[in-house]
DNA sequence: TTGGGTGCAAATTGTTTGCAATTGT
DNA sequence: ACAATTGCAAACAATTTGCACCCAA
């Protein structure tokens, strides 16, 4: 739970850079945060890290199972710190907000055709373009 | 529904580099391709088309609805011609095959998810990563 | 003829890597 | 102390773009 801990416990050493970019990702605003947004909200606190560090750090987080990777089609990945639940997403064009949902039926679905098809299902992504209903 | 025509009505002329392109597309061996698969394959039929003109024509054919693009795991974007029945994918790690699947159920989870919270979908991406199920 | 289309090479973008200097344990 | 970590710059991969030449309509 503790920050320190997380980091220590997936056989990494407890440095400035991880714990800084750690910090990012446990920000409200920042879930679902680009290398490149971390690494500018971290100059803006006087922090900064080698964009090169953020990267490693990042596949470190993802292969420890920190954080998960997203592919939007937004061209760069985006990162998240693996949630406890998981959900799916919607990014809405128009703002270019993302926004977090969850659906039992579908991700029950999803089993019932991978299986059909002879398959077990490793992981998924389903993400939802939209646009605000009113405008 | 023919070729060129389908070219024509894009407003596009019909050119060598589209015709080939579109014939590629239009193989079985070859839906779900990238821009440098197709770039092989019309080599191999020394029909070779500059990559540069692979990737202008290609997102011509998005654009125009002719294609869609494909952004999965996998590191390039993947082109296939426009489906007329939507359909989403698996995709095989261990062999790295496509396998095109349809579910009216999760279609419509998909909707009312993105309507209770207030939007509209515009497109969507599911993919699941799977792996044979005995092995 | 003539504006769109093409090839080539150079430019971009996002991400990774080699290496010398630095730091956590 | 010593291996792990970092920063920087160079290397990369996928895709895009500028420009002179070419070709479909």
């Amino acid at each position: 739970m503790n920050k320190n801990k997380e980091i220590r416990s997936a056989g990494l050493k407890v440095t400035r850079a991880r714990r800084a970019i750690l910090r990012i990702l446990e920000s409200k605003e920042s879930m679902h945060a680009s290398a490149d947004d971390i690494h500018r909200k971290l100059i803006e606190s006087a922090d900064e890290i080698g964009i090169a560090t953020i990267y490693r750090v990042l596949n470190q987080f993802v292969s420890a199972g920190i954080c998960i990777r997203h592919n939007f089609e937004t061209g760069q990945s985006l990162y998240e710190l693996t949630p406890e639940h998981h959900h799916d997403h919607m990014v809405c064009l128009t703002t270019g907000k993302v926004i977090e949902f969850e659906d039992e039926m579908i991700e029950r679905r999803q089993e019932k055709v991978a299986n059909q098809k002879g398959y077990r299902i490793v992981d998924h992504s389903l993400v939802l373009y939209v646009e605000p209903l009113e405008k």
